[in-house]
DNA sequence: GTGAAAGCGCTAACAG
DNA sequence: CTGTTAGCGCTTTCAC
């Protein structure tokens, strides 16, 4: 009562008056510095906590030029947003590990070219952001572009179309694609159909890559027929799959289990059964992927380590200003299930 | 080449001087003032152009007391984030919002009671955010509180346990759940069972509460081996419904539509037809629930809206300074679809 | 319509 | 170990 209500904005010089020391002192208390006395630390503490001061954000990150602050930006269509798991995965990723080093995580959905519009002098205020953090995709490329030439650090997360002097990291994608279909094609099948992603990303193009060395290791030719794009909705592939069925595929590699949902929900439409009639491999093995009958024989990428090791990198610039270019490689292995038909196949 | 390569840091100073004005002409110039004459206008963008200056965003917040950002903080389990699409069509509503309005989004991801603790101090730390936007939810209520008593804008998307004093936006669950239940009811189902939310929740509070006065209302008894308790997960509906299947419900009202998913697996593993053993109605009706066979009858909400229209409470509470708290219910509706076996029942 | 000057609240040398 | 002193880069009265 006595001391009245007054929550009002208090500074550091309000704390250090009420505890009778500087300024600085103050600020060496807040910030951890190791030269104070510990009694007067914990005279400071006290004063800090009995009037719930918070420090100034913003004149913080004006005088260290620190902001604490990292963005992740997505580019994705809007309805690829909706529909797929991967997003909230590689975002939950990330927010745990920006917690875990105390930056604050700035989020931007680019689902459109004025979005981008918008964005790009947002995350390029200097004073804003200490790292960026992009993901690759169709709308990313010119943004990758023109955010690599800031001073910015920057990390993107899957392999940028123009990979020079840039950070990134990725799974092995060819590859493991390539061990996807090779899968089915030793269990037999003969007309082994893909549904890809976008043409405009570079992971689409890394998996139908791996289907086609698949292919070719084995001498068999491409029958275009047997290849369909989609956008990693749950629709595309179910329309994607309804382009396929007159070509009369017995297996489909999807490049994601998004996809793989709605492929095989336009099987499942057309009377034809899985994996007998069309045997199933996607790619991701986010939970998702158990939920089908059959449950999806996918290949499993570890979306969230992902998310949280592209963090550690971006960490490793900021803090340590590590020079080159970092690069990294995750590993995926292949999750067999039943949508494949192996246990058939081979019993 | 001449001009030299200098793109160090540049400040307003140094725009001035190039443009051969004051500081405070540029100033204004970039705040879009109406005091400038038009050609000196020009003169300035033109060097802004030019030299691809971007103003400090810390120096502007410090000076100006707004930080164009607000934190969007989601109080879940970490597993729900996975499998619930709730979360990225939320996140994806405010997302969109903010870049209409000019904010940056924080994302604040709280699994834990750690996260909490890390989190809490961040979001209220003055010349931070403008406003703040949480959802209820079990991790929640004692972060609202908290947050409720500083000054800085709060809206609560769902309705606190606490509702005094806070703004919040809320969809009107309770009448949801009893219009899903009475459909159920009507087309002539005897033992409708419900698995709920969790119970420290007011989302799951108030749908259980339309399930249990639709029944009351009929005079049905409350069969307790009727109702089972999830965690809005895909995995938790598949438990519970184990749970219930001995008490031989033939109908279920789920809580959401992840949790009907899981629910219609249990079912199906058990060897149970949908709808003609067991029929389904969910709440959400996301992208997902058209996804299974047969197709998810639910509850509309607008999840998308949701997110938006919270931030424009928001906006204004913190732009307009709205005194009194706000309060916004939003209206669902019934989307019939295969699971609930309307069709056949009718016919 | 434009410029000068006083901060915004904090960090970080530099003395002592 | 602690205090003094400059700024960090911008907004915003207040004169002119």
């Amino acid at each position: 009562m006595i001391q009245g209500d007054q929550l009002a904005d208090l500074t550091l010089e309000d704390i250090a008056q009420k505890a009778g020391v500087s300024r600085s002192t103050v600020s060496r208390v807040i910030n951890e510095h190791p030269n104070v006395r510990a009694d007067v630390r914990q005279r400071v503490l006290q004063v800090i906590r009995s009037t719930d001061y918070h420090p100034n954000a913003a004149a913080r990150t004006l005088a260290s030029q620190r902001s604490w602050m990292i963005g992740l930006v997505l580019p994705r269509s809007v309805s690829a947003f909706f529909t797929d798991p991967y997003f909230p995965h590689l975002t939950q990723g990330v927010a745990q590990a920006c917690n875990q080093y105390n930056y604050t995580l700035g989020l931007f959905l680019i689902g459109s070219k004025e979005d981008e519009e918008k964005i790009i002098p947002r995350v390029s205020r200097r004073g804003f952001l200490d790292g960026i953090l992009v993901q690759t995709g169709q709308l990313g490329e010119q943004l990758i572009d023109r955010l690599a030439n800031s001073k910015i650090p920057l990390v993107i997360a899957g392999r940028p179309f123009n990979p020079d002097g840039v950070s990134y990291i990725d799974v092995d994608n060819t590859d493991a694609a390539y061990n996807a279909v090779s899968h089915l094609i030793r269990l037999g099948y003969q007309r082994v159909a893909t549904i890809t992603g976008p043409a405009n990303n570079t992971t689409s193009i890394d998996r139908k890559e791996g289907y086609l060395r698949a292919l070719a290791e084995r001498d068999r030719p491409l029958d275009e027929s047997l290849v369909a794009e989609g956008d990693f909705t749950e629709a595309s592939g179910y329309y994607a799959m309804q382009r396929l069925l007159p070509a009369k595929p017995d297996a489909v590699f999807a490049a994601s289990d998004i996809m793989a949902v709605g492929a095989m929900r336009a099987v499942r439409e057309a009377g034809l059964a899985i994996p007998d009639d069309v045997a199933f491999v996607g790619f991701d093995d986010l939970p998702l992927a158990s939920f089908p009958d059959p449950a999806l024989t996918t290949v499993r990428q570890p979306v969230n380590q992902f998310g949280s090791s592209a963090v550690g990198i971006l960490v490793d610039l900021i803090e340590k200003g590590i020079r080159p270019p970092r690069r990294v490689m995750m590993v995926t292995e292949l999750v067999i299930r039943d949508s494949c038909g192996a246990s058939r196949r081979r019993s």
